[in-house]
DNA sequence: CTGAAAGCGCTTACAG
DNA sequence: CTGAAAGCGCTTACAG
């Protein structure tokens, strides 16, 4: 069945597709009658306006880009709750698109956007910055989360540093000297920070304290295995900080399998809160990727609102959760 | 910085607009210098095809619009993820929206679909099914996911039935006769298809076993209440098949914490096998969501390649995954 | 308040 | 192989 067009509307309500349109956008400027016979004829017609025609037309499309990477679990769902709730407020809908390691795909990911999308928000993974500035459309107000310090772009990220500083501070305050960490990938950049912000913190809050960084890679089979290297090489230790909660997890299994004490022997922590770091009873740095999202989707909505508004970038700093892997108690 | 049109291309290739849009397109009848001046213009001049234009031109987008509840969790990303797979592979993109309960919003989010999707995949929550489906616009192929069996629509859900009685097979195998049943809501089709398919396939494997059905909600704290009031009663039971893991893994802590051995005195099953499931030895059926909505996109963009194409309705049988929760087996 | 007409940026018969 | 022209379904000055 053929949709009606403003063209069937306006013969069937015998009044021009001028009228129609002013009727259908709200303009005051219409007659009472002729707004009546519109609307009847809508209802008859079934008819809804062709979304793309507007866009073309108006050179507007109401749609966010939303470019992301092949994200896992519960972040994934988390960052497109928080930019959905936040664009449906603002009248948006998105427009989603993974964008995987390849460039010449991604670059044609971007390219598919324009003309349906009024600005993109782009969570860049394994580009190069560089490299995505450039393919990114000039012609598009752009926001960039997390990893990206664009110069003049706006962006949101997490503030990694003041989290794993927190989890030092923690660390120190129950009196914790030996300190192993666990890293994510080397070429992760919120891996990097997390590493450096807790080495920084941790030489402040607790001065002579002894710090062993292990290799992780972000998996729960990473975190048992830098727990078995570090008792293979026989490094005592009396709390473990791995930089997510899946390491963790997995160094707190091998600890258990080995019948070592959490927290008595060793204090454990990690990042993200993931759902099974309550369950679990794990402390560690609550991310609210919600959070990120709403933010970003708002800062498009107002720069697309109001162009030539202020870039905004903005860090935003997790929540430290205690839980029984440091604290020994359960809630 | 305006964006390039095809018009600027043609002019600074000193060409019509018709021999740019056959060379972007990729046809054959263009000449090979022709053909490298226009590629060079296009180079010159950074030029993007827009897509709205396009799409009002060939009343096609290449874009699939998705319209789910407000999943929570893994469930949302993983059939995002599917779905996203085999629309990237098919050429298509994903314009997605949230449906909320409310009914005039959802009318509004597939309003809005209408010119810039080709086909529409839909996940009804509380929308009753014959309102669903006069809404839906009669113009779209659509394929509708779990919970709706309308007549001539495809659809693609997980068989909660079939998944129920694996479970009840597995209780009765392990000889376990006095069976606790935490069912969802009520009005949730997926907890009543998931009660009724246990009770039906228990009658049949374990003849002359005691089935209690205990209310739930899907949540966690209505695990644990199960199990409580059904202690509180005075009800014997050696097995729980909870209506999905959250409410199994409830359960479980509520039996730890009054010392009932699982899986000795009382074995424990959920369903969804959720990431928490596999770390705390949950036995569980597996729901591959991603795998639904691979299968929602392929038959979508099948139908849409080639109109007139069969209905296709298929339910996805989980798989049982056993694990200690109901044999004390550790893997 | 209303309509005829131009225009948004493309694609595609149609003629040559 | 190429270009002029019509058309996709809207919106919006412009005149009246």
């Amino acid at each position: 069945m053929r949709q009606a067009t403003i063209r069937d509307v306006a013969r069937q309500a015998n009044v021009s597709v001028a009228s129609v349109s002013r009727t259908i956008n709200g303009h005051s400027n219409v007659n009472a009658a002729t707004l009546e016979r519109v609307l009847q004829a809508v209802r008859d017609l079934g008819y809804v306006p062709n979304a793309a025609a507007r866009s073309l037309s108006m050179a507007l499309s109401h749609t966010i880009g939303v470019v992301v990477p092949d994200l896992h679990g519960e972040f994934f769902s988390e960052l497109i709750r928080g930019m959905d709730g936040a664009a449906r407020a603002a009248g948006y809908q998105l427009l989603l698109s993974t964008m995987h390691a390849d460039v010449a795909e991604a670059r044609h990911a971007l390219a598919a956007m324009h003309g349906r999308v009024d600005g993109l928000i782009v969570m860049a993974a394994q580009i190069d910055p560089a490299e995505l500035d450039a393919m990114l459309p000039a012609s598009l107000p752009v926001v960039l989360l997390n990893g990206v310090g664009g110069g003049d772009r706006s962006w949101f990220a997490i503030d990694n540093r003041a989290g794993a500083a927190a989890v030092a501070d923690h660390f120190a305050a129950l009196g914790r000297r030996s300190i192993l960490h666990i890293m994510g990938p080397e070429a992760n950049v919120d891996a990097r920070e997390r590493r450096d912000g807790f080495a920084a913190a941790l030489k402040r809050s607790a001065p002579g304290a002894s710090l062993t960084v292990m290799p992780g890679d972000f998996g729960e089979e990473s975190g048992r295995a830098a727990v078995a290297d570090a008792i293979e090489r026989q490094l005592t230790f009396d709390a473990i900080f791995a930089a997510n909660d899946m390491m963790a997890l997995g160094a707190m299994q091998e600890l258990q399998r080995r019948s070592i004490d959490v927290p008595d022997k060793v204090a454990v922590a990690g990042f993200d809160d993931i759902p099974m770091a309550r369950f679990l009873g794990l402390t560690t740095m609550r991310v609210r990727m919600d959070e990120i999202g709403k933010r970003a989707v708002e800062a498009l909505t107002a720069a697309l609102d109001e162009p030539g508004r202020a870039v905004k970038q903005e860090r935003l700093v997790p929540e430290l959760v205690v839980r029984a892997s440091t604290t020994g108690e359960r809630q």
